[in-house]
DNA sequence: GATTTTTTTTAGAATTATTCTAAATAATCC
DNA sequence: GGATTATTTAGAATAATTCTAAAAAAAATC
C-alpha cells in the first residue's frame, strides 16, 4: 500500500484509544486464524464488523474503500473475502449467478433478496419455521439450509 | 447449422411417428410463447423436455448436444435457455455464484445442492413445510421462496 | 534497530461465464 | 421462388473472479 497520506490518516485516526481497542480485539481474531495482521485486512475488517451486520459483494465493498478514502486493490479485496470465509468470519450468500454476496452475520438464518435492488436483508431463523423437511438422500450429509425470499418493488397503487 | 450430415440424421430419426408427434408438439409451444420453431430450439427443447426432469447449465446442455451429434453454438444455447425462461418452460435455480442453473421443473419446489457434484435434486413443495413466513418489509411484494439444502458427500463409515 | 525470512499486496494478465455483434442463414409469408 | 423477418453463428467483448511475478509489508531473528 503505497499512499502514504492515506496512511498517515489512518494512522491518526487510529490513535484514538475505542479505535486501538477495536484495532487490538481484530488483530486478536485475525492471529486467531492463522492470519497475519496487515493494514488491508484491518481496514477490511473494520468495514466489514463494525455497525451491526453487512452485506457486501467484492465491488461494493471496494466502493466502500475508496469512499472511506482507503486504497486496497480489488485483488486483495477478493482474497481478503475469501480469508475471511474460511476463517469463519463470514459466511457467502448465493442469490444471483453473477455474483458473490458475503454476510457479516455468521449465525443460521434466511434472507429477503430485493431483486431490483440487488439488496438482501436477513430474517432471523426464529421468523422462519420449517418443518418436515425431507429425508437426506443416501451418502448425503446436510451442510447447510437457506431460504431465500425473493421479493420486488410493489407498484405504486392507482391514485 | 450448417452440418447437413447431422441435419439428415435428424431428419431421418425424425420421420418416426412419435417423433413427429413430439416436434409437433413441441412447436405448438414454441408458436405460442411467440417464437418461431428452428432447428436449434426443436433440438434443445427435445433434450430438455423428454425423459422427465432436468437441471442444466449452458455448459452442460452444450455438452449434450454434442454428445448427441448435434452441432448448435454456445451462443445459442444460452440465447435459447434465456427464451425459454421468459416463455416460461423454464425456471432459473441460484446456487452457485459462477453459473446459471434452469430447471424444466416449473411448478413450485425446492432443491438438494450437492456441493461435490454440482448437481441439483427436486424436493416437491409438499415435503417441506414453511409456516410462519416473516412480513414482507413494506412497499415489496413476494416473488418468490426457494429453499436450498446444500449438501456433500458423507464420508465413508469407519470400518 | 537492522537484517532476514515469510507472507501479503499489487497491477495487470488470465480465466471463466455470459452477452454482444455483424454477417450469413433459416423460417415464414406472399 | 422472392421478399421479409427472425435466428444462428463465430468470435469479440464484457464482467466477475482468479492468477502471477515482483514489490512491499509483517514478523522473526539477530
Amino acid at each position: 500500500m503505497r499512499t502514504m497520506y492515506r496512511k498517515k490518516m489512518m494512522q491518526a485516526k487510529n490513535k484514538d484509544p475505542a479505535a486501538q481497542d477495536q484495532k487490538a480485539q481484530l488483530s486478536k481474531r485475525l492471529r486467531a486464524a492463522g492470519l497475519r495482521v496487515t493494514e488491508p485486512r484491518l481496514a477490511l475488517a473494520r468495514l466489514l464488523f463494525t455497525d451491526g451486520n453487512h452485506h457486501v459483494t467484492a465491488e461494493t465493498l471496494h466502493k466502500q474503500v475508496q469512499a472511506a478514502g482507503l486504497s486496497i486493490s480489488l485483488a486483495t479485496i477478493y482474497n481478503s473475502l475469501h480469508q475471511f470465509m474460511e476463517a469463519g468470519f463470514l459466511r457467502q450468500i448465493v442469490v444471483d449467478a453473477n455474483h458473490s454476496y458475503f454476510d457479516t452475520n455468521i449465525s443460521p438464518h434466511h434472507h429477503f433478496f430485493i431483486t431490483d435492488e440487488n439488496r438482501l436483508i436477513d430474517i432471523p431463523a426464529d421468523d422462519i419455521t420449517i418443518t418436515n423437511l425431507p429425508a437426506i438422500p443416501d451418502g448425503l450429509e446436510m451442510k447447510r439450509v437457506d431460504v431465500i425470499i425473493r421479493v420486488n418493488n410493489a407498484p405504486a397503487p392507482a391514485e
